[in-house]
DNA sequence: CTTCGTAAACTGGAATACAAGTATCGAAAT
DNA sequence: ATTTCGATACTTGTATTCCAGTTTACGAAG
């Protein structure tokens, strides 16, 4: 049976893939693409792990016309890669890749953080995402903190009108998320970091200084780099 | 019988979707998915055209499940609109999404010139490409250099190590190009004009002076924008 | 004549069945 | 013993079939 192997050992696929819980009342797609980009993310499907449409889609309890959309989709982000008459799997983490999603991630949002500073900001909206930050720092609760910044972005980015630049963001970090995830739980004190780099930003924002939100915007996304991206360099496939 | 309607007066769908080969031997989806994306964006398949998979996999010579999946992409892309259980159709020209498009245009691109502004230029790989811009502009033939243009920037990006930020920039280029595909016929000496701007980035890039390079590489995106864009307004669904 | 209800038919979404291609494993020959 | 050739089995890709939801059209009633 020629199924890649490389698994890496005892690793048991149905573990990782226990909590999925498909609605199905709502479209099937999009809710199988969420969990596996999840779970990619997140490392519970490790890099290489063989994704075989079958095991993937008896596992979900789906059939495989909507597990192959969203493992198109998957692998149109680059997260899966797939050789057509062979087989799938979790792709490899690469470095160049994540240096893209790095500079696509501080080029669109670096601009859409120069053009608040000359349209302004909804204070009324952003106060209760502060709120939410600031309280997960304080507790240096890193995993919620994770998510509290998801929301800051994106607000940022609808606040500038161009919330399909957030979406396209989105599609790219993964890469970059995959990253975080392997640095969150070493780090003390990274939570109020970030959350003084929001300030700092937002500042810059009222002051109407473009350039210098820009650039704070860019260090910030950038800070990820600061943890020795190499400690963590994986096998590639 | 619930199709949709407002099907632009006697117009032949048979007719656009004429030119439409399929290689049997690579795979299908992606042949599909390209002959529809560029059928948009040149206006073959005006806005709010019907899209029923049925007819146009049958005219396609092909069956619904590769349709399917190009469908996907391309409403993933905002090129068309599918509302589930009713039916899909060319999503209408949107200024909104045209100046989001716009904007990551810019984002992205002009990053990647302040960093070739860094970095300096691949001038072999460079030369060819600016010969042939060249020979169209001075032709004045604005559709080949629209090619052209396209090898132009793809190779900035590829020289900055981020071929994958170009391919998510192409994403939503079609959104642009639709503009521009209806603006082509009618202005005269775009085509130089255009080149002008090319040579006035690189110039700036060759200084090493990102700042100006960047500000060129918006301008000129953002040219597009001069030729009035409310002319072409069309109806929006 | 207008409005509401019902039914039919079309749509997209999901599941199943089929075809083509490749890597692996084994056997045979050198 | 090693290498090469072939068969087998598993994979993705494509086609076909089935199902449920929604909309529209038609008819009946007020």
């Amino acid at each position: 049976m020629p199924r890649l192997k490389h698994v890496p050992l005892g690793f048991d696929l149905a573990e990782a893939l226990a909590g999925v819980r498909i609605d199905r009342a709502q479209p099937i797609a999009p809710q199988i693409y969420r969990a596996l980009r999840q779970r990619i993310v997140d490392g519970r499907l490790p890099a290489g792990t063989p994704i075989h449409e079958n095991d993937i889609a008896a596992l979900c309890l789906v059939s495989r016309t909507p597990l192959r959309a969203a493992m198109q989709q998957l692998a149109n982000e680059g997260l899966v890669v797939t050789r057509p008459q062979v087989g799938s799997a979790v792709a490899g983490r690469d470095r160049a890749r994540f240096l893209e999603a790095l500079f696509v991630r501080t080029a669109i949002e670096s601009q859409i953080a120069r053009r608040l500073a000359k349209t302004g900001l909804d204070e009324a909206a952003l106060a209760p995402v502060l709120s939410r930050q600031e309280d997960a720092a304080r507790r240096d609760d890193y995993a919620t903190f994770f998510d509290v910044d998801e929301e800051f972005h994106e607000l940022l980015a609808t606040m500038a009108r161009v919330p399909g630049a957030w979406h396209l963001v989105q599609s790219v970090k993964a890469h970059v998320d995959r990253e975080r995830y392997m640095l969150m739980s070493s780090i003390r004190g990274r939570s109020a970091r970030a959350f003084g780099d929001h300030l700092a930003v937002l500042a810059a924002i009222r002051a109407g200084d473009g350039d210098a939100a820009a650039g704070l915007m860019t260090g910030h996304i950038e800070s990820v780099l600061d943890e020795s991206f190499d400690r963590a360099e994986g096998p590639l496939d």
